[in-house]
DNA sequence: GTTATTGCAAACATTTTGCACCAGC
DNA sequence: GCTGGTGCAAAATGTTTGCAATAAC
């Protein structure tokens, strides 16, 4: 937390209460909150918090690498008639999605402490980076 | 496709047009298209579609197993302050996400044909299952 | 004092629902 | 004819934005 404040401070980032309550509030939740989880767990501390500060803050902290949303798509839903085992290459900058399917990845070895208490019915590896397209762009 | 109607008889399902033209476009799609994106396509041969119909048919369509959504977390985003390279294991029936992570999983072998023309950020994989409470809950 | 942040309300986007009409079986 | 599907409109949900008041620096 004091790694925080001192990150804040040197990129002239404001150290609120409520930007603390919210970091804090992710920090000590092993439970993958929605905005609205935090927005309803700090309201006991803060009452005067409003949910779109918590949506500003949540993207401060994810663009200062703090935090991630662990929907990394777009928000909206997106589907797929492809019914074999396949993966994704999601483009971060114009989310743009592409299958890949390898033999390498047909049987990750998950460890025993997840298929010792999780029934699995599937799994995909979702990578992230830049399309051909947006890595031009990126330099351009 | 007529694989597809054969099912839809079997099960019950009536064959329309709407229905047939829904997963004809998902079929003939390798772009992971939205609702809306199936809807704008449709339209052209079916102008009084509705998007409730679209939505509603991608429901059906994912619960008889013909498509998936590429988003299978809940529409809400969530957030996560753990740094360190980790998974999900994510119940589909109670919507829980847990973190895990191994070393086994640190280094996956990405294909050539990947890492060529990509530029890889970063990757996670998501695993779906049942969490061991949903799983009481299932026998039950 | 200046700049960034907050909190409110309103807008926006996506998805779901209720219900009357219609089509498939 | 019965059952399930469609299409419309309205509601619900999740997220973003504009802006004036306020707090951090």
């Amino acid at each position: 937390m004091a790694q925080f404040i001192a990150h804040c401070r040197a990129r002239g980032l404001s150290v609120t209460p409520q930007r603390l309550a919210i970091y804090h509030a992710l920090l000590t939740s092993s439970q993958h909150p929605s905005a609205e989880d935090i927005y309803r767990r700090i309201r006991r501390q803060h009452p005067t918090i409003s949910l779109a500060t918590v949506y500003k803050t949540l993207e401060t902290l994810e663009q200062e690498g703090f935090i991630s949303k662990v929907t990394p798509l777009h928000v909206t839903a997106r589907y797929d008639a492809n019914r074999a085992r396949h993966h994704h290459l999601i483009c971060v900058r114009c989310q743009a999605i592409e299958d890949f399917s390898t033999e390498a990845l047909e049987h990750l070895p998950l460890p025993q402490e997840v298929t010792g208490s999780w029934r699995i019915l599937d799994y995909t590896v979702q990578v992230l980076g830049l399309c051909r397209e947006c890595q031009k762009k990126e330099r351009a």
